[in-house]
DNA sequence: TTAACCAGGTCAATCGTTTGCACTTTTTTT
DNA sequence: AAAAAAAGTGCAAACGATTGACCTGGTTAA
């Protein structure tokens, strides 16, 4: 079975001549000659030698892994966002290390003091439900690991973050749903702690008054994510003596209680009622109700664009010496409307 | 910002010992007296000293990482075999590396090379679909990393594999199909070359027989996947002079898809017809219409195992010493049914 | 008294690779 | 033909931590 593994060295012994030739015929060094480079490689492939990237990393400080953490990976967003995330990541040489918060900020300290002890060359983090702070990944910064927030980010202006602008999107969506003829929109609004609840009902009050109609905050329902609280919600706007005719339901698994419960209460699902989303998962495709529009915020798009960031900022990271002046890099991605 | 990461070399420097000392102090030898291994100690937790994980597995062979290869992450049964495989690996001081093959072998084989250039202790693999072979990932073996197959198994024996076992599930399905008082039951299976959709089938004639009823492969269908695929599918059982009562799809988006055309026709759904599926997305607890009946493979729980094998082997590797005689490990998981 | 022993350390090699510097040969320039 | 430049290599240190072998000074047993 497992021979040993061949080395610069082994090359060097069996071509007599030192592991440094070796190691700069490897790396086409101009002050070594063609024959001995081409004496060099062919043992290298024939040997099927492989550097040891532990020792190239040790050496030269980097590891070529970057470290991804999300809240919870069967998430369709973050599961399409990681996949952004690798694909540029794969194009660069670089691989992922990978951990999930599952949105508690204990686990999250934890997954990150993991990733500083293998010393990643970076971190791509989407914060915690809830933290919009980010103390706990101060660590890193003794250790120079850059970081860049994706999706879920810290309020604070001096980090390194991508995200989508759901207000726009919001407003976007209302707008259309107007054209559409409707004008009693209903809102379905997560927890008011949230900060992605803030950004939509931003979008939502802004997309109502662009409209030059007044906000009733009657037709603003919210729910805590459970099927119950979802129903109770539903309930409560279809039992207005004005009911709504459209319905914008914070995201696609709000959507789907919200049509069932709709259902069995005798409503013709985007006929009576136009339901709208927020697209966060790819079922919708195969459910026979997929909300009839969606803000989508393309999670693959924003992770690729998170991993060219901090391909960017390694890049200009002079090696070992102290930054003067770090500039910190702010993506916002445009969130748009799909049509079902 | 960054100052100099501490390193055992500097923690000697302070308190006037040898690095062999501090080594030894903070990996607790008895050697060294409690007085010098205080002092030690102290000052480590006061610079905030963490190992070098770089430099130990480097000396030690070992990077404590383990890598995990799936085809596609975004599938519910991945993502959460992930996190099973997660779980366990934390609790071992483990970390993942990730990489996805998107059913591609190419893509695979590019994957596996990363892997290995990071010297990972350990390969969980879930192979591409349609793929059985395991030529490829041959060259793990030069580098003496174990691999566990997970789900997705090769068909050859001297390997380490956990998987679940769908015959028995489908016939238990089956029969718990006929406790309902439903005899024609359809079948509405995936690819023929695909391992999982002859399991499926094997399963399903099996359950028939043991009813003592002869099987009619009248009511066995098959799709690609697509929508139209399983649309063609149900539009021809449901044509038959006598109709199916019951339906088994190959999994739950084709169930999605299966249930969207039904009520296109008019079925009802769970009443006229019954709908069963194998479970492999989560958002089912969500739809307006999930089987009544699934075969659940338990994803996370054999993620969890698949790590544990792996700890497992891990742990019974003398170090660089040949292996004599490799004992494989065989994992067969049951797959059980849930009722929504 | 002297060898034997022990506690508590230190030394130095090692892992695989990179890289600045020094050292030979050539080759070129004067 | 001598000096200078260029080309091609080798030496050895370095990265951070581990570890077997080797000191040192004191106590104990013979």
């Amino acid at each position: 079975m497992s021979v040993s593994i061949p080395t610069i060295k082994e090359i060097a012994k069996r071509l007599n001549v030192s592991v440094s030739t070796v190691s700069r015929a490897l790396s086409n060094h101009p002050r070594i000659s063609e024959k001995t480079k081409e004496a060099v490689k062919e043992l290298a492939k024939a040997l099927h030698y492989e550097p040891n990237s532990k020792a190239i990393f040790f050496k030269q400080k980097k590891s070529h892994v970057i470290g991804v953490i999300v809240p919870l990976i069967y998430e369709d967003f973050f599961s399409k966002g990681i996949s952004g995330i690798e694909a540029i990541a794969m194009d660069n040489g670089y691989t992922i290390l990978f951990g999930q918060s599952y949105d508690s900020i204990e686990k999250e300290k934890q997954v990150v003091d993991a990733m500083k002890s293998q010393r990643v060359d970076g971190v791509i983090i989407s914060l915690s439900k809830e933290t919009n702070k980010n103390d706990h990944l101060k660590v890193l910064d003794a250790y120079n690991i850059p970081i860049v927030y994706f999706d879920r980010v810290p309020s604070a202006a001096n980090v390194n973050k991508v995200y989508s602008n759901l207000f726009d999107g919001t407003v976007q969506m209302i707008e259309w749903l107007f054209k559409q003829g409707r004008k009693r929109i209903a809102f379905i609004n997560g927890p008011a702690a949230l900060i992605a609840s803030k950004e939509r009902l931003d979008g939502y009050i802004e997309g109502i008054s662009r409209r030059k109609l007044k906000v009733d905050m009657q037709m603003v329902e919210q729910t805590d994510f459970s099927e119950n609280g979802t129903h109770r919600a539903i309930a409560r706007l279809l039992s207005l003596k004005k009911p709504p005719d459209a319905i914008i339901s914070f995201n696609d698994y709000v959507h789907m209680d919200a049509v069932k419960c709709a259902l069995s209460k005798g409503i013709k699902i985007n006929e009576d009622i136009l339901f709208a989303s927020y697209a966060n998962i790819s079922v919708n495709k195969h459910t026979a109700y997929p909300p009839v529009v969606s803000v989508d915020q393309f999670p693959y798009k924003q992770g690729e664009a998170a991993m060219k960031m901090m391909m960017d900022i390694l890049s200009h990271k002079t090696d070992g010496v102290e930054q003067p002046d770090p500039d910190f890099q702010n993506c916002e991605l445009e969130a748009l409307l799909v049509f079902n």
